[in-house]
DNA sequence: GATGCTGTAATTTTT
DNA sequence: TTACAGCATC
């Protein structure tokens, strides 16, 4: 199920000259002048399934082979992490070893993150700046939004968190947005909490995804001479998926290649499928006006699919208007026609389906040939159940990734704390995870001194834990934390990252908690652990595996048994497979409601791209199925079949049924059925393994809250170097908000020893006094 | 600080 | 329908 592999196929046997360099001989015409063509701009244009890859990878051995230019003086540049692993590993395979020394081919997100490294100090970042997820950055902005007294409800960080992605994506910086931009959060407030947000993240030494990119724009635009270092160092330019490019990659990739121009784009303007991502299909639409003379080289011959998939998909995608134009041809012959099945309803669908695979199954197919694809997450759920009860093995891409789920991300955020003590959402994430008895009153205390300190969050903690500003319960279990907190630091230097992530869930009874726990998610929690402490095995520092983790986030799932996949169309990008069922072609579904009411005419033209990819998967046979009635959040719907199914060309379907939809269909599989009634009992399968909404109740329950074990010493909060204040010394007379009048007995840094009046000797913070008079 | 209830919203998700 | 977040309650 991975890219084609031409060797599967008799590739351009005509033209097998003998002098052509191995790497060019498996290639046909149009792939091979791509390959030389190494001079000027390129524009490659690759519909689906013609071997874009190899060419690609091809004409990366070629520059490197014939010494055009080292390895370290091509910059590669792909969309996703599997991408880029799938190209170094091909080039290898032609080049050997050199690829080693390509450390510039990776995605934007890793190339921008290598770059800003080292020129951190130039938008006010120090070069070990964290980068925060989505996660954090929601964290983030709810913290901003309350802070300045907005409603949340009417204006949600979610909301905020996209808009600040979008203009990210287009390049903007707060204060280039325009008015409109700038009404479009809480009523003119855009460019403010843009800025704040900025502003904070800059003072967490921490950037998000968006940033790595835009902050490298910002650089290349400002100081010219780290743009021409990159300029002399980037010989030659490739970059994939061109279509799917936004604003703020366009102008970094211009800015790089403005000068030599060696760049080579490859891409099919029929697949971008990322708008609602910020990619800009205009990008490669008006690649030949932005590098006048470009080559451009269209790969037309398509090795994967049958002739009949090929014809519909290619009548499908005439519908559209605003494209580059690409006929697709094969030399394949025969196959079947696209089987076209309307049922009446949702679990029929899936019923269908399921009968199809085990036919299939008897027929010899392997399953991991097989795979369904949805427009939307949701739909996964009817086919899941259907396929746990008649025994079905699947697996179900998308979802959560590894690293997203739960457990990681705290198991993360315990390293990210070690690593930099100055993370505070990192450490806010795990004060009280698992339960040691924080709550958001010590939170709120924590967070107050950290403002007035101006200290880290997990620093200010441990003041606070010194005074007598907190119940002593508090104050004691936050002071062995920072007192394991250190140990761990202290552990990190000598033993190995993934050693050190083990003694940490051990050491805070994490591990405990989800032994405890005997459910089976909680088994599973544990097995991801261990799967991520194996993951860490590769790595040598902590600093190295968090910069890994922060940047590929993915997770492929272990594709070795047998499975029939299920996943999104835009999950299946890319990929390919034997027997193919497209689901859920009815209006409203696919194309999707909400690109229906939205987006115009754009949006419908880029579900119909959508349908485009989803029907190039196949390679053998593909069959649309659609249902008359679905159940729609809860509600029962009827549905007409998706317009693109009338726009398939006629003569390469097959139309199982006559029916329509409606009444017709309704009767006739009524008879059929044989069990009518299937369609309205509430009886479901038992989903309890799938991720339920209770676990994170099941999570808590029966942890012991035993304090963790202390294993060194709490050390005094003066070690963090605070200022003591100037305006209070020993016998003065101070106010305490809640301790009242008293004398301080005793100044150490910032903490004083005062006799209260009322309560006695206390240790405090000095911030928390007033002098008075 | 944990637990239960109620209201709201609901595509796609490469980093 | 379902899932999750926020609030009210114990």
């Amino acid at each position: 199920m991975t890219d084609t592999s031409p060797a599967l196929y008799p590739l351009a046997e005509a033209a097998g000259d003998a002098d052509l360099p191995p790497y060019a001989e498996r290639l046909n015409m149009p792939q091979r002048e791509a390959v030389l063509t190494t001079e000027g701009p390129v524009l490659m244009l690759a519909g689906a399934g013609t071997g874009k890859t190899a060419a690609l990878t091809a004409r990366l051995a070629h520059l490197i082979a014939t010494r055009k230019a080292w390895p370290s003086e091509v910059l590669c540049v792909t969309f996703t992490n599997k991408a880029a692993r799938e190209m170094r590993h091909r080039v290898g395979q032609h080049i050997g070893d050199a690829v080693e020394g390509m450390p510039w081919l990776g995605t934007f997100h890793s190339i921008c993150a290598k770059m800003l490294r080292r020129h951190a100090e130039l938008v006010g970042l120090q070069s070990n700046f964290t980068i925060i997820d989505t996660d954090d950055q929601l964290r983030l902005l709810k913290q901003l939004i309350q802070q300045n007294d907005l409603d949340e409800k009417r204006w949600p960080a979610r909301q905020l968190a996209g808009l600040i992605d979008r203009w990210k994506n287009r390049g903007l910086n707060p204060g280039d947005l325009d008015a409109i931009e700038n009404e479009s959060y809480a009523d003119g407030k855009g460019n403010h909490f843009y800025t704040l947000y900025q502003d904070r993240l800059k003072a967490l030494n921490a950037c998000d995804f968006g940033d790595l990119l835009l902050h490298m724009l910002n650089i290349f635009r400002r100081e010219r001479g780290v743009l021409e270092e990159y300029q002399r160092r980037f010989k030659y330019i490739l970059v994939d998926e061109y279509q799917d490019t936004n604003a703020v990659q366009y102008l970094w990739l211009r800015l790089l290649a403005q000068e030599r121009k060696n760049i080579c784009v490859v891409g099919d303007d029929d697949q971008s499928i990322y708008s609602w991502r910020g990619a800009e299909v205009a990008n490669i639409l008006r690649f030949e006006k932005d590098f006048p003379g470009a080559k451009v080289i269209k790969l037309e011959q398509n090795y994967r699919s049958t002739p009949y998939i090929l014809a519909a998909a290619s009548g499908l995608i005439g519908a559209n208007s605003e494209r580059l134009g690409k006929t697709l041809w094969t030399e394949i012959d025969g196959g079947e026609k696209v089987r076209v099945i309307g049922v009446w309803d949702g679990p029929e669908e899936a019923r269908r389906v399921g009968e199809e695979i085990e036919r299939l199954e008897r027929e010899g197919a392997p399953l991991d040939e097989v795979a369904i694809l949805v427009r939307a997450q949701y739909q996964t759920r009817e086919f899941e159940d259907r396929f746990i009860q008649i025994g079905l093995n699947y697996r179900i891409i998308g979802g959560f990734r590894f690293y997203e789920r739960a457990e990681i991300r705290d198991a993360l955020a315990y390293l990210r704390v070690i690593a930099q003590p100055q993370d505070d959402l990192a450490f806010e994430r795990i004060y009280n995870q698992p339960k040691r008895g924080l709550g958001a009153k010590t939170l709120e205390k924590m967070h107050q001194h950290a403002r007035r300190t101006g200290l880290p969050l997990a620093a200010a903690s441990l003041q606070l834990a010194d005074s007598d500003e907190l119940p002593k319960r508090a104050a004691g279990t936050i002071a062995g934390l920072m007192g394991q907190f250190l140990h761990w630091r202290e552990q990190a230097e000598v033993t190995t990252p993934s050693e050190l992530l083990r003694q940490v869930l051990d050491d805070t009874g994490y591990t405990t908690m989800l032994e405890n726990e005997k459910s089976a998610e909680a088994k599973g929690r544990l097995e991801n652990l261990s799967e991520l402490a194996r993951a860490m095995e590769e790595y040598e520092t902590l600093g190295d595996f968090l910069e890994h983790v922060s940047l590929v986030m993915d997770n492929d799932a272990n594709p070795d048994d047998e499975k029939v996949t299920i996943m999104t169309i835009h999950a299946a990008k890319g990929l390919e497979f034997n027997h193919l069922f497209l689901v859920g072609w009815e209006e409203g579904v696919f194309p999707s409601q909400r690109s229906l009411d939205e987006g115009g005419l754009a949006s419908l033209e880029e579900e119909r791209r959508l349908a485009y990819v989803a029907i190039t998967r196949a390679r053998r046979r593909c069959t649309i199925l659609h249902a008359a009635n679905r159940r729609i959040y809860g509600q029962w719907t009827s549905s007409i079949p998706s317009r693109f199914i009338e726009e398939l060309p006629e003569d390469q379907i097959e139309q199982e049924t006559t029916m329509t939809g409606g009444a017709s269909l309704w009767r006739a599989n009524w008879s059929e059925s044989d069990d009518p009634f299937a369609h309205v009992s509430g009886s479901r399968p038992d989903r309890s393994n799938a991720r339920g909404p209770g676990w994170q109740r099941a999570l808590s329950s029966g942890y012991d809250t035993k304090q963790a074990v202390v294993k060194e010493s709490r050390r005094s909060a003066a070690s963090f170097a605070a200022k003591p204040r100037t305006d209070i010394a020993v016998g003065q007379r101070v106010f305490h908000d809640k301790f009242g009048y008293g004398f301080v007995m005793d100044q150490e840094g910032n903490k004083l020893e005062i006799e209260f009046e009322t309560s006695g000797l206390k240790r405090v913070i000095d911030s928390f006094v007033k002098a008075a008079d």
